[in-house]
DNA sequence: CTCTTTCTGTAACGCCCACTAAAAAACGTC
DNA sequence: GACGTTTTTTAGTGGGCGTTACAGAAAGAG
């Protein structure tokens, strides 16, 4: 009992969701238009994916699907440092992709704060590491130094979807990368500046 | 011919609204919303402001009512280095108050996209004059510290968004003005980074 | 062919949206 | 008190939203 073959590409409606809640937002994407979009009628879609918030699910999933793969790839590096320079250049090569919507699917979601939250932790944990080894002075260091990076990545994908070319993503990550703290001591780099 | 007195508060109604939409956006609020939060019904309001796009505009009015005014203070330090410590602390600062939404309404409203543009014109045009002035490298040097110190202050207001404390946020702001250039050469400090 | 199963297409459902017509109420003025 | 003006109150308007009931169409199984 086969029954009635679907006429549509389930995948191609997912992937087109994707860029249309990618590019809108899930408030800023109303089921009617990806029934347009995918080129199918309500029902199908329906039945296949669930209803919106289901299918928006399912389209986060196929998001990051291999994000969370080329997060851990990049935090691999030797050096905390050299992981965290991997990390902002490809950043900024995703948000800018061409033929992809600009920015983050993620960042840009308010509803998708738990999953910024998870990426933020495994960012943490990499520079708790180096704390650990000795190439931060300390977890405080740490800290801050992931609040710098999380503050980059967000503001890289903000700066996309404002519509910033790839040479400017790559120039906020290479001075990003250059507020490495010293080697020797963090306080010579932070010399002139303000301190809580 | 004065007419009935209205019964409540413009200013105030003004205020509700402003911050249910720093807080939830444009779209995220409706009119009934803004009506029940501001204990008025809808045509009191339509009749004070105008539909709702008006609204939005009136509230945004009264958000960066002061910002212009305190960009300029920031950016009127003797050195472009300290007008952007100035401006990256006071975001951090203004992103956390206490009181009021986490956050910038500016900055997280898609429809804000020309603010947005506005704000990094003033402060390009400031590095630029610190290019001129010898205190950077060139004016394409100015350009890419202005494309990280736009990414810093939207990445900040996005991290204020999901729930980071002021703390955090000066963190983020302090490592930020660290990847100041070098004063003799921009090259000494991105040794051992990529080129592009 | 008939039965069962699954999908498609049409046509709605109720709900909330932004917005408003109309009547009643509260003022200053005559 | 009657009038003109402005606001409040009530009760809607049409439209888009997410979602679904239902009938017909397309497949395999008997």
């Amino acid at each position: 009992m086969t029954g009635r073959p679907r006429t549509f590409d389930k995948d191609a409606v997912l992937r087109a969701a994707m860029r249309a809640f990618w590019e809108r937002g899930y408030e800023g994407v109303s089921v009617a238009q990806v029934c347009e979009e995918a080129g199918i009628a309500a029902p199908s879609l329906y039945a296949a994916f669930g209803d919106k918030k289901a299918l928006f699910e399912k389209a986060c999933a196929l998001y990051t699907e291999h994000l969370d793969d080329d997060l851990e790839r990049d935090l691999s590096a030797p050096t905390a440092r050299e992981a965290i320079e991997r990390l902002l250049r490809s950043s900024a090569e995703h948000f800018s992709a061409p033929g992809q919507p600009p920015g983050c699917l993620v960042m840009g979601e308010p509803r998708l704060a738990e999953r910024r939250a998870k990426t933020r932790d495994t960012i943490r944990a990499r520079l708790h590491r180096a704390a650990a080894e000795g190439e931060l002075a300390s977890t405080a260091e740490a800290d801050g130094v992931a609040a710098f990076v999380d503050t980059v990545l967000a503001g890289m994908a903000a700066l996309a979807r404002d519509g910033a070319d790839r040479a400017r993503l790559l120039d906020a990550a290479r001075h990003a990368a250059r507020a490495w703290p010293a080697q020797r001591s963090s306080q010579v780099a932070t010399e002139g500046l303000w301190v809580e």
